[in-house]
DNA sequence: CTCATTTGGTTTGACATAAAACCATTTGGG
DNA sequence: CCCAAATGGTTTTATGTCAAACCAAATGAG
């Protein structure tokens, strides 16, 4: 139904996600899918987000995000606490047992990286991260 | 946490699959999704399938199938008939309500091709499948 | 011909996802 | 200062998704 420039790209990501949550139950964190490991790894990099920055920074839905965020609570990766200026919003941010996980989620991130380029020239990923960035930018 | 290609990826498929439900609402296909459509697609050009054949050309689980044909059974766009040859299996075709979305569709595939495309050359476009398609040969 | 195994599809349970409604808190116009 | 409107986040509901278990039918080895 679509040209095939879309049903690559959705092949691409379905793909992409699985081999991440092979990756990730690899690592040891079962239970976990790409959008858990998309709010860890903005928690690495920020330290500390509220639930709204996450919602904006992955796309998703605050609801969503508090479904996901939860998740990671019971399971012990992140905590949150009151914002002192704003009774209304959280701070999340990682626990000891989620920091741990940094260097696991470099790895599989340089793992998807090779696996993804592999026979692709740098030149030719340029191309690529252009046409894809002037395509997103159509809708 | 991934490359920015698949992030792009990602974004597209997003705003192209909510482009697509948008058109399909506009064109009287409410609550439809693109995995409804993806099966209504295929039955136009094949005209009937089983639940199998269906899992298999849209790579989606056969459970998930089956909810999604029920549910295109429920909207009166789809029917099924029991294959003569294998009592487990089904047919299902397109009802007159479904085969008339089918002018609407090839627009609809048509608007979204004009949309993704826009401002990219034809050269482009061969070299932007070309590298999909080296990229999902990957995983 | 018998029957163990396979197959096509459904059901069950779990989960991610979003929209809408809701609640408590914050904001800022009057 | 008051309070209507907006905001941050949760809850409810619905749905698509998948894995596992299940059932009825088909298959093919013995």
């Amino acid at each position: 139904m679509v040209g095939s420039a879309l049903a690559l790209i959705s092949a691409i990501r379905d793909r992409a996600n699985r081999f991440l949550e092979e990756q990730m139950a690899r690592h040891g964190l079962h239970g976990l899918v790409t959008s858990h490991g998309n709010i860890l790894y903005n928690l690495f990099i920020h330290k500390e987000m509220s639930m709204k920055e996450l919602s904006r920074v992955t796309g998703k839905d605050k609801s969503t995000i508090t479904a996901l965020v939860n998740k990671l609570l019971d399971l012990g990766y992140v905590t949150r606490k009151r914002d002192p200026e704003d009774q209304r919003s959280y701070c999340v941010s990682l626990t000891p047992k989620g920091a741990a996980m940094e260097k696991a989620f470099f790895q599989i991130s340089e793992e998807l990286m090779t696996t993804l380029y592999r026979g692709i020239s740098e030149e030719e990923q340029q191309q690529l991260v252009a046409l894809l960035k002037r395509i997103k930018d159509n809708f």
